[in-house]
DNA sequence: TATTACTGAATGAACGTTCATTCTGATAGG
DNA sequence: CCTATCAGAATGAACGTTCATTCAGTAATA
């Protein structure tokens, strides 16, 4: 009997304290304390703490990718298709400020360069996927500048993880008309 | 007598090691052992690793504070004046890895979130003072898009620190070209 | 009863920090 | 010129703490 209570309980204990405090400020007694179960009993469902935090890691990115899918459609012009993407993009961070915190410890830590060299360099199947056959038809299609993936990348992701953690961290207040503005902005930066 | 013969190798060895392994990588031992003194050395310098580590923060912004000033003009125009700015923080962070990566752990760590907090909200001393008087001359002049300070910042350096991050982890090679058309495309982004 | 799930005290490694000791080189007395 | 004295700089082994992980024992389930 497979019994993902437990599991679930202890993925969503180490989702918070890790996005709250980091890697190094949620030690896995304060996650099974947070679970409600004892500090051996992670071990049953994970192998190591860098297991844990690995697969915690999967969960999230295959949830925002599901969120970027709706609504999606390759028939809409590009450039309703880029807004589209990033203003679910903004939102799904700006409503779940959790898996926001969590992705930016995620990203900065050894953990993150190995995965960030996959998704820029790589073909995995991550959340960039979607946005880098956006990017590379908008470059073909000379809609966009013709600038190197990693660069249009930059323009688009940089600000909308700057903003998302400015909202969160409680440094501006975003609301639709915002986002629209902020996601209008990054267009101007990547448009030809 | 020079005083600050240790006090600098100190230093130096905590920015090599915390740039390229971060806070927790770089134990106090080894900090010593690549200054080549004694683990209780460092405590006669510094009272402890966060006075280390947040003395070593201010250094760094002191001299990328004296690097934006070089040829840098309030009788230049405008858009001249965010150019240089831009071009010149982005060579900075390519010429100084370890500065970069430094600031990287820094700001995504504990320190890193009062200080963005006094240098967005606040009127802290800091790198920042520059760019906000610009950016504020830029939006009451109606140059800038009308948006809130915060959003004209993170459309500049979201993608002059993704950019820098790229290049610096070999993701891409920035030249003087590449550098120029993404300060450019930073300006289509917060234009009016 | 047999098997599996769970528990949390025990373990050992790693860390920041301390402090008794050693080193250094300047000064003073002879 | 030599040697004794000394202040403070430097040292690194030792300490106490924290943490991930283990495992012997307990509870639940079949």
């Amino acid at each position: 009997m497979v019994k993902n209570d437990k599991r679930d309980e202890i993925v969503r204990a180490a989702l918070e304290l890790i996005a709250e405090h980091g890697f190094h400020g949620a030690p896995m007694a304060m996650i099974a304390g947070r679970a409600g179960v004892g500090a051996g009993t992670i071990y049953r469902y994970f192998e190591n703490k860098d297991v844990l935090i690995t697969e915690l890691y999967r969960d999230i990115e295959k949830n925002i990718m599901e969120a970027l899918q709706q609504g999606y459609s390759v028939e809409k012009p590009f450039r309703e298709r880029f807004l589209h993407l990033g203003t679910e993009l903004l939102h799904h961070f700006i409503h779940n400020p959790l898996v926001f915190r969590y992705l930016e410890q995620f990203h900065n830590s050894p953990y993150g360069v190995a995965f960030r060299r996959d998704k820029i360099l790589g073909t995995s199947t991550s959340e960039c996927n979607v946005f880098r056959e956006l990017f590379e038809l908008g470059t073909t299609q000379q809609i966009l500048k013709d600038l190197p993936l990693v660069i249009l990348f930059a323009l688009f992701f940089g600000p909308v993880l700057s903003v998302a953690r400015d909202h969160i961290l409680g440094f501006v207040e975003l609301d639709e008309v915002l986002i629209h503005h902020t996601i209008e902005a990054c267009w101007d930066g990547i448009k030809r």
